[in-house]
Parts: structure tokens; C-alpha cells; sequence
DNA sequence: GGCAATTTGACAACGATTCTCACTCGCAGT
DNA sequence: ACTGCGAGTGAGAATCGTTGTCAAATTGCC
């Protein structure tokens, strides 16, 4: 989400989705519910999960491992109304949401005349070291 | 929420900026600090700068007096990068920010492609009753 | 002045996230 | 396979922003 460069990302080609780091098995399983799940989690959300499911994964651990993977922008991090970082699977390309205010169903936009734009208006004032934030909220065709 | 019942009294057209309650000196101190300040402030911020004003208020009440005025549509309140709630005094026509990630300085921007972007994606995908926020970070000229 | 309702503030309580640190494990290198 | 070591883990303490508690203070109104 944010249109700050990100590092060259090292280790390429290594194992699947855990870029240059040690597949361990809490890293899989957390990558594993995450993909499972179906929208934004936050980590307690997902270290709950992963309890019912048996891949106990202490709660430090996937904080940390959201952290990493929201850093290495293989999944998307935005907070929620009241501040909680939620996490959620998403393509790896810069993107906004527009996400279903009751059922939380996401679609995934671009747009890349907004990216302009910002970068412009930032620009345009001096800022430096942009990054922005977008988020649509509506109420989806099945909410109707 | 709107059981804003009044005691027989019932004195209408109050006015000041401080919709129907108590004009109380810590009330008046933050509504005044936070004119004063020009930019995105979080209540610690602004119990902070009441104390070396000399005006001393509590910090629950900062807090409190706060989310009433945000509530009330008479400042701004979103959420900087790691999720305080921070708040501003703006205009009160549709507009969006670009913030300095280190003093808090503001611009209000407008951009009505973006705001036309947004409706558009939206019809597209079907979703009604659509909202949106946008934000701009950065770091401004004087924090560079 | 006198009173009831509102407001305040010091401090405890909270919930999310981060830090500590001893212990464990993955991954070369042999 | 065996070994060494640095990366990774987890239980619990520590932070930190924010909210809840409740007695004491303040305000609007008679
Ligand atoms: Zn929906
Ligand atoms: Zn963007
Ligand atoms: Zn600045
Ligand atoms: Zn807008």
C-alpha cells in the first residue's frame, strides 16, 4: 500500500512464498491460514486460528511474521476503523481496495492516475518520502 | 447516541463551537489548542502543549473532549501510519491530507478525478453507498 | 446561596503490540 | 550423519495508547 520503494528483496528464487527467509514450520502454517482465509485478519485473529487448527504458533511469532511478510509486500496491511493492523493475501502489485462494509468482501483496484496524482500533489508541496493510503468502502451486490 | 435529553430548561440556540455542552475551561483549552496548532495532533500531543501553555487539563479529559468534538464533526480525527488517532481542526467541505509523518503539517487537498475514480470503481463492481478515505504521507520541506 | 446534573482528574484497567532472553532448530560445512 | 552457530521461537514482562472508575469539583439554574 504504500508507494515507498521497497529494498531489491534479496535472495531471489529461493522457496515459494517465504522470500530469502527460513521456511519454518510457523512461517508456513501462518502463510497457510492466511491464505485459507478469505479477507483482512488481524494476528490475534490468525493465531487463533491457527490454535483450532492444531498449528499452535506462539503469539509473538505471528506478529512477527506478519510484520515480515507485510514488509517483504507479500501481503497487504491496513487498519481497521479502530486501529488494529489487519492482514490480508493479495497480489504482490501496488493496490487499493474497495471492500464490503458488511460481509468485508475485497476487490482489489489500481489506478494508476491517483498514484499520479499524489505523487504530483506531494510534489507540488516539498513532501518527500511519499507514501498514501486509499480505501473504498461500499456495500457489495450480495449486501443489497 | 442522540438521546441528548435537556433539563427543563432547554435554552435553544446556544451557538459558540461547542454544540450544546458545558463550555468548561478545559474544553475551551483544547478547542483553542488545537486551532493554535496547525496540523494533525494526537491528544497526548495536545495534553502536552496545554501543560507548558500552563493551561493544565487532564489527560482523560483531552481525550474525552476530543472524540466529542470529532464526533461532532467540528475536527478531523484519522489515524496516522501506526495507528493513533490523531486530530485536526479543517474546513468542512471534502478534502483529503497530506501530512508531514514528522510535525504533523497539513494540506488539504482536493482531487475530484480521484473523487470521480472512487464512484466510477465502485458502480463498476456494483457496490452502493460508497465512501472513502485517502491520505497523503510525507515529510515536509522544513522536516527534511 | 443552594442543589442536582455534568464534568473533571488521578489512577487503575485494558488490549494490542513489542521486547527479553534462554532455548530450539535449520542449514551449511565436513 | 555429526557439529557449530546464527536465525527463529515462545512465555511472559514491558510498552503504550486509550478507556473505565469514582470521589471531588464545577456549572447552570432556582
Ligand atoms: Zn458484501
Ligand atoms: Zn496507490
Ligand atoms: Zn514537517
Ligand atoms: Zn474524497
Amino acid at each position: 500500500m504504500t508507494s515507498t520503494d521497497r529494498p531489491p528483496a534479496g535472495t531471489a528464487g529461493k522457496g515459494a512464498e517465504l522470500s530469502g527467509v527460513r521456511p519454518t514450520r510457523q512461517r508456513l502454517a501462518v502463510a497457510d491460514a492466511l491464505s485459507d482465509a478469505d479477507g483482512f485478519h488481524s494476528a490475534q485473529e490468525i493465531h487463533e486460528l491457527l490454535g483450532r487448527r492444531g498449528e499452535s504458533v506462539g503469539l509473538a511469532t505471528v506478529y512477527r511474521t506478519l510484520q515480515r511478510l507485510a514488509d517483504a509486500g507479500e501481503i497487504d496491511m491496513m487498519r481497521s476503523e479502530d486501529g488494529e493492523a489487519i492482514y490480508r493475501r493479495c497480489s504482490m502489485t501496488h493496490h487499493h481496495h474497495l471492500v464490503c462494509r458488511s460481509c468485508g468482501r475485497t476487490v482489489e483496484v489500481e489506478g494508476p492516475a491517483v498514484e499520479r496524482w499524489t505523487t504530483a500533489i506531494a510534489d507540488e508541496h516539498g513532501y518527500a518520502e511519499v507514501s498514501h493510503t486509499l480505501e473504498i468502502f461500499g456495500t457489495c451486490p450480495d449486501c443489497r
